[in-house]
DNA sequence: GCAAAAGTGTTCCAGATACACCCATGT
DNA sequence: ACATGGGTGTATCTGGAACACTTTTGC
């Protein structure tokens, strides 16, 4: 145990360590899938774990998620939003560790994470087809899953799940992974373009034997949800 | 700074502190009304804040933000919900500070909050006139507010706010003061009667010049909504 | 009998659901 | 010509919102 310290006004007493956890989803080989990394050091080496790590004593939660993603799996950039505090008094073995876990969304395509720093191996999983989490890590996935799926009735989520430029059916394949249910094509695209946030590029694109599709994008790409 | 310590897998660098902060919301006075301290320590001391103080090494986060409150006020048994976790590194002036926000709703009439510990002063205060506040606590409340208006929409959360045996104005008026808005009688009381979470006790309220009220219940009371 | 709050039904609108066929293209 | 996914319209249901009068009581 530490001893009080002189400093003015100090809590006197130990302090818990604080890490922030980061839930990345992605949408992957028609999956709803998480980043995940093996753990290179001890505690749990080896395990699959979410990425993570301490806050530096000086910087923001959401800028210690951004890094702890960054350094871990080399992503970047990806908008975070806080999910939930979990701080179980025996959560970790090393000492007393508060998690503040983060979650996000992003196209996979795009994203080509290469492990690093305290990460042995980087790999996207199926969210229902997960290996055994280290610590706590799956009631914090199970949390972050149950979020999306309410989050995703807002629908310009699901645009932070794909390409910027896309069809209508792979919005609607985006909101059938995450709901896990299938969807009515009329009644799905009617609701798509009642709200209003999508518009025609003018291209489309062609893929088999059969009509090609219209390509759509979001009205205001840069859409930042704030939903706390 | 502190050094580096021997103990296998500790994390090596400064540690934040870690608190808990107690929005307690009651009905008072026809007000929305919340539990402010006045506090009795620096920094800070003489202003209003939230009830709340340091995480003890070995006690969960909810055990927490109930002893505080306990502490501060002598008010305790309220059923807590974690809200949010503040972290900006420059608001607490003594060192780093991350604040994991707790809210709580409690009737009135059955608490007597009483100073104690690092408070000089427990009082109820409008939400619509609060004196000026501590730390971020402003931000704080602002968010519980809104957080208690959204989830408002589940009815029970209301019942919370009542004694256990209530007239439908009773429950209306609870509604209108939170959401701030008049509601009418007919919908609303087709709305409550519709969800079959009510039951008639059987009882009556007579008030004044008038037809008396018939007085209800919940009818599972011990209903507690996890809603993270 | 009058003042005051309790109690009660119907209409309307909007948004969600259910449902089946033609269209444009590649082979 | 046929196989394949793209594209379209209508009827119905449901939940919410608007709206005014009668009932029971105390004085």
């Amino acid at each position: 145990m530490r001893k009080p310290q002189p400093f003015p006004y100090r809590y006197a007493y130990p302090h818990p360590a604080v890490t922030t956890d980061v839930i990345l989803f992605t949408i992957k080989d028609a999956q709803l899938q998480i980043l995940l990394i093996r753990r290179a050091q001890p505690p749990m080496q080896g395990s699959w774990a979410l990425p993570g790590g301490f806050l530096n004593i000086d910087e923001s939660l959401e800028d210690c998620a951004n890094r702890e993603l960054q350094e871990e799996t080399g992503i970047s950039g990806v908008h975070l939003e806080q999910l939930y505090t979990f701080g179980r008094p025996d959560r970790d073995p090393r000492e007393r560790v508060i998690s503040v876990a983060h979650y996000g969304l992003a196209p996979s395509d795009k994203l080509s994470p290469t492990p690093a720093s305290d990460a042995q191996d980087v790999n996207w999983h199926p969210i229902n087809d997960l290996p055994e989490l280290a610590f706590d890590h799956a009631d914090i996935v199970n949390l972050a899953h149950r979020r999306l799926v309410k989050k995703l009735d807002d629908a310009s989520t699901a645009f932070q799940l794909i390409h910027p430029e896309f069809t209508l059916s792979e919005l609607q394949a985006v909101f059938e992974i995450i709901l896990n249910k299938r969807l009515d094509k009329r009644n799905f695209r009617r609701r798509m373009l009642d709200m209003e946030l999508l518009e025609e590029t003018g291209k489309s694109f062609s893929n088999g034997n059969h009509r090609p599709a219209k390509i759509y994008r979001s009205k205001n790409p840069e859409r930042v949800v704030i939903l706390k």
